[in-house]
DNA sequence: ATACTTGCGTCAAAAAACTGGCGCGCGCTT
DNA sequence: AAGCGCGCGCCAGTTTTTTGACGCAAGTAT
C-alpha cells in the first residue's frame, strides 16, 4: 500500500518484470514474486544458487523496481579482488594512502550512493573485510583508506553468492554476524535443471540477442530442445548462451537438428533424429548415409531397457574456467577504473604486457562503457 | 542511599525496564533484574552471549537506569575496527599524529565523558590495544595518540563480547589482567532458545516496529508460533526480526501460518496444516537436548585454513597472473579434497579435461601432500 | 577367469595466449 | 612547426595450454 506512491520509474520496470525474467516455470515465476515483493523495500537481500543461475540479473531487477532504480547500480566481485585492494575498492583511498594512490579516488559505496550496491560472490571475502563491511552495514558510515573522515552513507546492498553461506559459518569461514546481517531476505535462484520448462525461452533470448547483433540466426528443431531439456545444465544459464553462441557461429541461419548438438549435450536416453537432407553435420561419428529416418536402427544403447541409470548428482559445479574467467575480467575491469581506464596504466599495475591486457579486454568484451550495457550474457553469475 | 537521591531521569527509565526488555521468561527477567541491580552503580559490566542476542540493548539499558542516563552513551565495536585505527578510534589522536591525521580528532572516551562507553566484541581487540585499555581502566586517565597530555576521564564502561573470554584468556588471546578487570559484573544475555517464552512477545514487538514504520503488517498464528518455538534460533533475536521482516514483505496485512514460513524454521517434529510432506533433510535436527553446539565455531576450520591471521597492512600494484594463478591452485586443491584427489572426479567437477587438470596439476605443484588437512585420509580409510 | 569399467600417465597436434616491434595520432614543449 | 613523450591498435612469431587418442593397471560384475 504504502508504496505503490508514484515512484513511477519502480513502477515501469515492475510490470516489465515478466519480460526482463525469461521463463514460464514455477521456479521462476516464485522469483518473480518474491523479487517483486521485496524489491520496494530497503531490506539487504541474499541471493543464493548456483553460478552461472543469473544473479547479477537478478540483483539489477531488485534494484530496477525499486524505488532507487534512478540511483547507480554498482556492482563488485568480492571474489576476484585480493583483500588489500577490495578495501579500496570498496571505500575508496585518499591521495598517498599507498603506493600507487596517485589521487584519491571514491570507492564503490560512494560511487553507490542513493543507489544499489551489488556485492558479488560475498562468500569469498577475506575475514578481515568482513568486519568492515559488517560495520558499514550496522552504522551506514565507513572511512576511507588512509583516511580520517567519517562518511555517512545511503546504500542499499544486495550480496550473493554461489556457496553455502550457512556452512561456511559452521567452518568459521564467515562471520555469523554478518551472515544474520546480510541474510536478511533471502532469495534463492534456481538451478537451470529446476526449471526446464524455461529452456526453450532462454535459448530463443540468446538466439534473439545475438542476431540483434547481427552475428547471425538459428532455429532449433524441436527434438533438440528435447535433448537440452534433459541435459543437466552444471554451469546454467550461461552455460546455455554459451552453447547457443556456439552453435550461431558453427551454423549460420540454419536449423539446429538434435545432431548438430555437441556430444555432451545428447541425451543419451533419447535417439538422435538424423539430420534430413543430407547435409553434412559439423561434427559427427555417426554414420549418416541415409538420409532416411534410421534413428531407430542405432538409436539407444540396447543395454537395458529398464529404469534410466542416470541419478544426475551434481556435488557443486564449481566450473573452474569460467570461475578464472570472472574473476579475472572484474579484476581487470578495477584495475581500469583505479587507472581511468588507461590501459597501458593498468596493465602496469597489473604486470602485464599492455597488448596482452589489450587482448584480454577483447576477450572478455571490456570497455569503458562496459557497466551502463544491457544483459549482454544473461547470466553473469 | 546515594541512588534514591534524585535521579529522576534514571528512576524514569528505572520503571520502564520491563517494557525496554520484551519477555515473559525467567531467564529475561533475571537479566531485568541483574540490570535493574548494576545500573545504577558505577561498576564494569561485561555482557556475555551469542551474536543476535541484543547485548547493545542491554548495555544501553544499564546506561539509561544509569546516574549517567543524561550523558552520552558511546558504542565501539572493536571487533569491526582494525587494530591501527583503533587506538585513535579510542583515545583519538593529536593533528599530524601519522599520516592522514590532518586535523586533531577526539577519541570514543572523550566523546562518552559523563557517559556510557559501550565495548562491543572486545573479544576480537587486538592484544596491545588491550593493555592501553586495562591502562585507562586502571588510572582512568589516557593519553591520544601523538600528544603527550593525560587526559583524564570519568566514563563507565560496558564491555559485551559473543566469544568465551575465559577460554580466550587459556589461549593467551586475552589478557588475564583485563579480564578480571572487565569482569566485574558478569551479566549473561540468554540465547533465544532459552527463552522461547518470548518469542511471541518479541515477534510482535518487531511486527509492531515495522507497522509503525508503515511497512505493513502481520498476524503470527498459533501454530505458526508453534513452530517458531521449536527451532533454534542460532541467529537468536537478531535472526527473529529478520524473519518477520521477510515475513512482512511477503505477506503484507496477512495471517501468517505454519505453511507460510521458510521451510527451515519448520520444525520436523510438528505438523504442519495443509502442507503433508516437509522434508528437510540439510537442517539439523533441533530436539532442545544439545542446543550447545556452537562449539564449532570456536573450533578451528576443518578444511582449508583459508583466512591465516593475515596481518593487514599491504599496499602495492598487484600481479594479476600471479594472482590469477594462486586463485586457480587453491580452487583446484579444494576440488581434489571434494573429491578425496580421484583426479578425474575433480576434472569434472571443475568442468575440465582430465589431462587439463592433471597438467595444471603439475604447473602448481599440486599434490596430495602438498594438502594441508590429513584428515580426509584418516576418515576414509 | 573374462569382459567391462574406471582411473591414470604420456604424447603429439591444435588452439589460445603472450611477446615485442612498428607506425599512427595526440597534446605538449621548444 | 618540429620534436618528443605517451597511449593506442595491429601483426607475426613464439610459448603455453588444451585437447583427444592410446595404452596400462586395478577393481568389479558376470
Amino acid at each position: 500500500m504504502t508504496v505503490t506512491a508514484k515512484n513511477t520509474t519502480a513502477q515501469r520496470h515492475l510490470k516489465h518484470l515478466d519480460r526482463r525474467l525469461v521463463g514460464v516455470s514455477d521456479a521462476i515465476a516464485d522469483v518473480r514474486s518474491l523479487v517483486s515483493k521485496v524489491a520496494p523495500t530497503e531490506a539487504t537481500v541474499l541471493l543464493q544458487g548456483e553460478s552461472g543461475t543469473g544473479k547479477e540479473v537478478i540483483a539489477r531487477l531488485v534494484h530496477d523496481c525499486s524505488e532507487r532504480a534512478d540511483g547507480p547500480f554498482i556492482p563488485v566481485n568480492c571474489g576476484a579482488i585480493p583483500g588489500e585492494l577490495l578495501e579500496s575498492e570498496l571505500f575508496g583511498h585518499e591521495k598517498g594512502a599507498f603506493t600507487g594512490a596517485v589521487a584519491s579516488r571514491k570507492g564503490r559505496f560512494e560511487l553507490a550512493e542513493g543507489g544499489t550496491l551489488f556485492l558479488d560472490e560475498i562468500g569469498d571475502m577475506p575475514y578481515e573485510m568482513q568486519v568492515k563491511l559488517l560495520r558499514v552495514l550496522q552504522e551506514r558510515t565507513f572511512e576511507r583508506v588512509g583516511g580520517g573522515k567519517t562518511v555517512k552513507c545511503n546504500v542499499r546492498v544486495v550480496a550473493a553468492t554461489h556457496q553455502n553461506l550457512e556452512q561456511h559459518v559452521e567452518e568459521g569461514k564467515f562471520r555469523m554476524d554478518l551472515y544474520y546481517r546480510l541474510n536478511v531476505f533471502p532469495l534463492e535462484v534456481p538451478a537451470l535443471r529446476e526449471r526446464t520448462a524455461d529452456i526453450e525461452g532462454l535459448a530463443q533470448r540468446f538466439i534473439d540477442s545475438f542476431s540483434a547483433q547481427g552475428r547471425g540466426a538459428i532455429r532449433l528443431e524441436d527434438d533438440a530442445l528435447s535433448h537440452l531439456r534433459l541435459y543437466a545444465w552444471p554451469g546454467n544459464v550461461r552455460e546455455l548462451g554459451n552453447l547457443i553462441e556456439r552453435l550461431i557461429i558453427l551454423n549460420t541461419d540454419e536449423m539446429v537438428f538434435a545432431a548438430d548438438l555437441p556430444m555432451k549435450y545428447q541425451s543419451t536416453e533419447l535417439a538422435v533424429a538424423e539430420r534430413p537432407e543430407n547435409v553434412e553435420p559439423l561434427h559427427d561419428q555417426l554414420p549418416e548415409n541415409e538420409p532416411e529416418d534410421l534413428s531407430a536402427l542405432f538409436a539407444p544403447p540396447p543395454t537395458t531397457p529398464v529404469a534410466p541409470p542416470t541419478p544426475v548428482h551434481i556435488e557443486e559445479p564449481i566450473n573452474l574456467k569460467q570461475h578464472m574467467a570472472d574473476t579475472e575480467r572484474s579484476l581487470i575491469i578495477s584495475a581500469l577504473e583505479q587507472t581511468g581506464w588507461v590501459n597501458a596504466h593498468a596493465a602496469k599495475l597489473l604486470t602485464l604486457q599492455r597488448t596482452t591486457l589489450v587482448e584480454k579486454m577483447r576477450k572478455y568484451d571490456i570497455s569503458q562503457e562496459t557497466d551502463s550495457s544491457e544483459f549482454r550474457r544473461a547470466a553473469s553469475e
